[in-house]
DNA sequence: CACGTCTACC
């Protein structure tokens, strides 16, 4: 056995086997009471130990019989480390209640606070900064800055800025912290002005500050504040210095600004010591540019996967607007028997909404239930309402919706459902929603117009529609470009061109091509010869980018949700040059979603969709139906194999609906532009000829036809 | 007498 004088030593040389041998002496010698100092040196050790080693340390500790703060502090860390905050609580009152006067010092509240950010709720956390205060440490830096982690950690950034503010004595980690808060809270603009601040103090910005301002300057996709922080860290630090940290934030820098160049440089300078983080970056990064074959490619490099590597790939594949590609990889990971996590699911539904996967997105819903997320989540409660108003089922939505209890309501939950009301041509109910949405205190955004005013516009609900618009100054909204196109198409639906036009007349804001291409569909659709050629005129002297003449061109305008936009901005740069936009649509069957163009043929199913075309082609012409008009108005070249291509996608995906699906199933499809009037009203012949229900989900809102008829009724 | 704060990827 050790002598007293040597137990100084011991801690720096004890390794596990020693550690247990010593306390195996101690425990069969029965000397356990008489070595208190050596006791909780041995607590210490297993508590710091990785992964903590809560048996033994508890065994020992429960051995001492007045253990000391160091003994206590050990405990209480342990706890914390070992993600179990509640016993580290239970033994902070244990400790404080046998104290007296309290034996609490400095080191205990860095842990306690500690333990506190990982609980639940912060009650607790605000009864223990009382402690502190009580106590006088709140000049301690240590204790301060795990005060601040702690606000932070509840998302609380004006109390943790409280704190940053009140410090006498503030070092790198209390700015660290802030900007590490400022983040996470997706303040990014206060987190860099916290690194100015940091820049003008007599603190050094450290490894872990670059890597935060990094990280800030990605989430603000800021490459020129990102490159600028680059070499403000070489200079500071020299990149043969740099922490894998560092580098890492490096990689995630560039590649969500696109600049994959860099994000591979960096990402090499780490050699084989890359790990899973790094590597999801990078993937991330490639995926999310659309190139989904590198990013796939460095996938299966990766030396090993974790579940957040495997939503990363999912993520940039959705965040591209490869879907599809989404959804299938997420299907191999099921494959290889991961199960998605809260982000995982909620991204795979965004996906699943977009492409009308309604049997995927009720199989995750089953997850949601499974793990009781839908009282808790409200990413995921969102998402669950968004994908089955997107996928038709819109009052599966209301009902998920009414069930949610309001404090986990959100304006964004809002404004899905809205939103999907006003595709579903729900103006009223949708107006009823906002309603209720004030009543309890919500404030309404931008986006919220925009849904409600689309609502207003696809119900022709004019006066409401105008009261709405001019409501918005009230909550503080000044209306963009979008709220204009909803009104101006809110009166053109109806017939009202001339309001439409002196409403152009008086905006505030210049009319882009968007404005001038409702109008004009309006005069269409309203034989206004007069108005139409002075549409027509404006757009043509438009001194439009090529994103807004691809829009006009696109025959798009005003959606319900503006992560939409972003989707179209992608499909305009996948702009045809033959003056039409790549139509497509999808239709799930047997667990897949599939997806049709034009050119059907390399579907496996080609031949028989050709042929089912045919027959509906036959079948329509025997209602005297003209099916040429249809492939005069398309304008379409010969494929290669110099057959005409005369149907358009949803076209396509009907005939693929009807072969495949049950007699009585409905067709469900989703189409990315406006439908063309000659498919709606071959759809409407069609529900009928087949005695089929036919949905379409096109760019605009939802038609759910049968028996002829369209639940459009034929304004869109 | 010892023990400490911030720590990326979706």
């Amino acid at each position: 056995m050790l002598h007293e004088t040597h137990q100084k030593t011991l801690a720096s040389i004890l390794n596990p086997h020693h550690a247990l041998q010593v306390t195996a002496q101690l425990l069969l010698r029965g000397l356990l009471r008489r070595r208190r100092r050596l006791l909780s040196m041995l607590v210490s050790f297993f508590a710091l130990s990785d992964p903590p080693d809560l048996v033994h340390a508890r065994l020992l500790f429960s051995h001492l019989p007045r253990p000391n703060a160091f003994a206590y502090n050990a405990m209480i860390r342990a706890h914390s480390r070992a993600q179990s905050p509640r016993e580290s609580v239970l033994l902070y009152k244990s400790m404080v209640s046998n104290g007296a006067p309290l034996i609490a010092n400095n080191f205990t509240f860095t842990f306690i606070v500690n333990a506190c950010a990982k609980l639940p709720s912060p009650d607790v956390g605000f009864g223990v900064h009382c402690h502190v205060v009580k106590c006088g440490f709140h000049s301690d830096t240590y204790v301060m800055n795990s005060l601040m982690h702690l606000y932070s950690s509840f998302g609380d950034m004006p109390c943790s800025r409280k704190v940053f503010d009140a410090c006498s004595q503030r070092d790198a980690v209390s700015f660290n912290t802030m900007m590490d808060g400022y983040a996470k809270a997706g303040e990014a603009v206060n987190g860099l002005s916290v690194f100015k601040q940091m820049l003008d103090s007599d603190s050094k910005p450290d490894s872990s500050t670059f890597a935060s301002v990094l990280s800030l300057c990605s989430e603000l996709g800021d490459a020129r504040t990102g490159k600028m922080v680059h070499l403000l860290a070489y200079k500071t630090i020299g990149s043969d210095k740099f922490s894998n940290y560092i580098v890492t934030a490096l990689v995630d820098m560039y590649s969500r600004c696109g600049m994959m160049r860099l994000a591979n440089q960096a990402f090499r300078m780490m050699g084989d010591s890359a790990d899973v983080k790094a590597w999801s970056s990078l993937v991330s990064g490639y995926a999310r540019c659309g190139d989904i074959g590198t990013a796939r490619k460095l996938f299966s490099e990766m030396p090993q996967k974790d579940l957040i590597a495997w939503t990363a790939l999912i993520s940039g594949c959705a965040r591209s607007g490869k879907y599809r590609e989404a959804l299938e990889i997420f299907m191999e990971m099921e494959k290889e028997g991961l199960r998605p996590d809260e982000v995982t699911m909620v991204t795979v539904l965004s996906a699943c909404a977009q492409l009308g996967a309604l049997d995927l997105g009720k199989k995750l819903h089953g997850y949601v239930e499974d793990d009781g997320l839908l009282n808790r989540n409200p990413r995921i409660i969102t998402a669950i309402v968004d994908i089955y108003a997107k996928c038709g089922c819109i009052q599966e939505a209301l009902d998920i919706f009414y069930k949610v209890d309001y404090r986990l309501k959100t304006v964004e939950l809002f404004n899905a459902i809205i939103s999907g009301l006003a595709q579903h041509g729900l103006g009223e109910k949708a107006i009823a929603v906002f309603g209720e949405m004030e009543s309890l205190g919500f404030v309404p955004d931008e986006i919220t117009f925009v849904g409600v005013l689309c609502a207003c516009s696809h119900s022709g609900l004019v006066s409401e529609g105008t009261k709405l618009f001019d409501s918005m100054v009230k909550y503080g909204l000044k209306p963009q470009i979008e709220h204009y196109g909803c009104m101006v198409d809110l009166f053109g639906q109806v017939g009202l061109l001339n309001e439409a036009r002196s409403f152009i007349e008086k905006m505030p804001i210049k009319a882009n091509s968007v404005i001038w291409s409702a109008l004009l569909r309006s005069c269409r659709i309203h034989r206004n010869a007069e108005i139409g050629e002075l549409a027509k005129e404006q757009l043509l002297q438009l001194d439009c980018n090529y994103k807004e003449r691809d829009f006009l061109l696109s025959d798009l305008f005003s959606d319900v949700k503006r992560r939409d936009y972003a989707q179209k901005l992608r499909d305009i740069i996948n702009y045809r040059h033959n003056g039409r936009r790549t139509g497509y649509s999808y239709v799930e069957w047997d667990g897949t979603v599939h997806q049709f163009s034009a050119n059907m043929n390399s579907h496996p199913q080609a031949k028989e969709i050709s042929i089912m075309l045919e027959e509906i082609s036959r079948r329509l012409s025997f209602t005297g139906y003209d099916t040429v008009t249809e492939q005069i108005l398309y304008n379409v070249g010969k494929d290669k194999k110099g057959s005409l291509v005369p149907y358009h996608s949803e076209k396509v995906a009907l005939a693929f609906g009807l072969i495949n699906l049950g007699a009585e199933e409905p067709v469900k499809i989703v189409t990315n532009l406006r439908m063309c009037s000659d498919c709606h009203s071959s759809f409407k012949l069609l529900s009928k000829i087949f005695n089929r229900e036919i949905t379409v989900r096109d760019g605009i809102r939802f038609h759910e036809i049968k028996h002829g008829l369209c639940s459009c009724e034929d304004n869109w």
